[in-house]
DNA sequence: CAGATAATCTAGCAACGCTAGTATTTCGCG
DNA sequence: CGCGAAATACTAGCGTTGCTAGATTATCTG
């Protein structure tokens, strides 16, 4: 049975230098530059063999993405120490740190089309802790807390988005997050509190249809 | 001369003949079905004359997205009444009613790779005034609005992204709407407005327009 | 009406994702 | 050790893509 297991190791050694090669092969020259003959040709095999590890290429592209969703979650929960001061910030920051540190991992994950399933049973873990770090990040837990964890997640995607296609200036990019995080603390500049608006979002729902 | 400018007015007309089959393929079937040859073949022609009037397919989209400018600017400054109750959240579920109404002209607008330069001396006139309807929307002028716009546009941008490739549920589009609003409301207000953010003008935005 | 010019089409290139069929290597077993 | 069987990787090719060169047709001018 040694046999097998090498044969088991070595497969394995060879995709993980598929998804090395994928991701690096991004980073240099972007996912258009990904094609299957390029991969081949810098893991030193022909192309079909891929395609006995992948379905195709959008599947090798969700291989990195959910690489990039344990790695951002390591990151996300490291900066959320519970009790230290401005964890908040600190989740937010990680966050955008990772996006600027890991671009087109980042794209795989969340702007690239993709048959990874979010916010169902299928969710990979990492994915999901990744969220709840954001979630804790927030405060305490209060109804609704899904809702607002969803809009601060927007905004922050939206800044690296926008910002990685040149569409926001790579100028001020900390003059955003000091505002983004001013305007989701739970203590300053949120009238919640005070008021307690609708008791959370849940009192209306979506009036609008889905399709 | 009056040849010459029938055929001026014919080539323009097929222009919008271009732009049009395109638009509408796109929304149809999704950027990815509109290639150079289904093109042609929607408007009669062969390929080559796309490239009479385009350099090539990116240039297409771009004009679309140009297209997309001035509606998104129109329903934006629209929104933006001065003066009446809720300027905010008006003009912020205008711009989310936009994405709904054409998600495929907003994708080539804001997520597809893009030449069209944001943010510069060469930005199309009809994105400033978008812009400008945000940044107005927010309130009277303040140091830095212009970042606090940019961190509004993102948080919209990112809900639409996140929504339209499903990477948060089309459920409670509302609500996240409602906590947006909430958390960028100018804090020198009347607190009084703020005690229900569901009611008033939000019944009016989410109204489904045609398709 | 003939020649020049402009407009359009046919045909093709290189590159893409992906796969069928063939060659090669490796294994199990006598 | 040797030989069929099975796993493994390769060559070659299909259909499609964006884009373009060269031939062809239509249009205008003298």
């Amino acid at each position: 049975m040694s046999i097998a297991e090498r044969r088991e190791r070595q497969r394995a050694e060879r995709y993980e230098l598929i998804l090395a090669a994928a991701r690096d092969l991004a980073e240099a020259e972007g996912w258009d530059a990904v094609t299957t003959r390029r991969l081949a040709a810098l893991i030193d095999y022909s192309q079909p063999v891929l395609y006995s590890h992948f379905k195709g290429k959008a599947d090798i592209m969700a291989a990195v993405a959910t690489r990039g969703f344990e790695d951002l979650a390591t990151r996300l929960t490291a900066a959320n120490v519970t009790g230290a001061p401005d964890v908040l910030r600190n989740v937010c920051a990680a966050y955008l740190d990772f996006a600027r540190a890991r671009p087109v991992v980042y794209e795989a994950m969340f702007v690239l089309p993709t048959q990874i399933k979010f916010a169902s049973e299928e969710t990979p873990p990492a994915l999901r802790a990744a969220f709840a770090a954001l979630v804790a990040a927030l405060g305490p837990d209060r109804q609704g807390s899904e809702f607002l964890a969803e809009v601060l997640w927007s905004a922050l995607h939206g800044l690296v988005v926008l910002a990685q296609s040149g569409r926001i200036p790579a100028r001020g990019a900390e003059d955003r997050l000091n505002i983004l995080v001013q305007k989701f603390r739970s203590d300053d500049g949120d009238p919640a509190d005070r008021a307690r608006p609708g008791a959370g979002p849940a009192s209306r729902s979506d009036t609008e249809r889905a399709s």
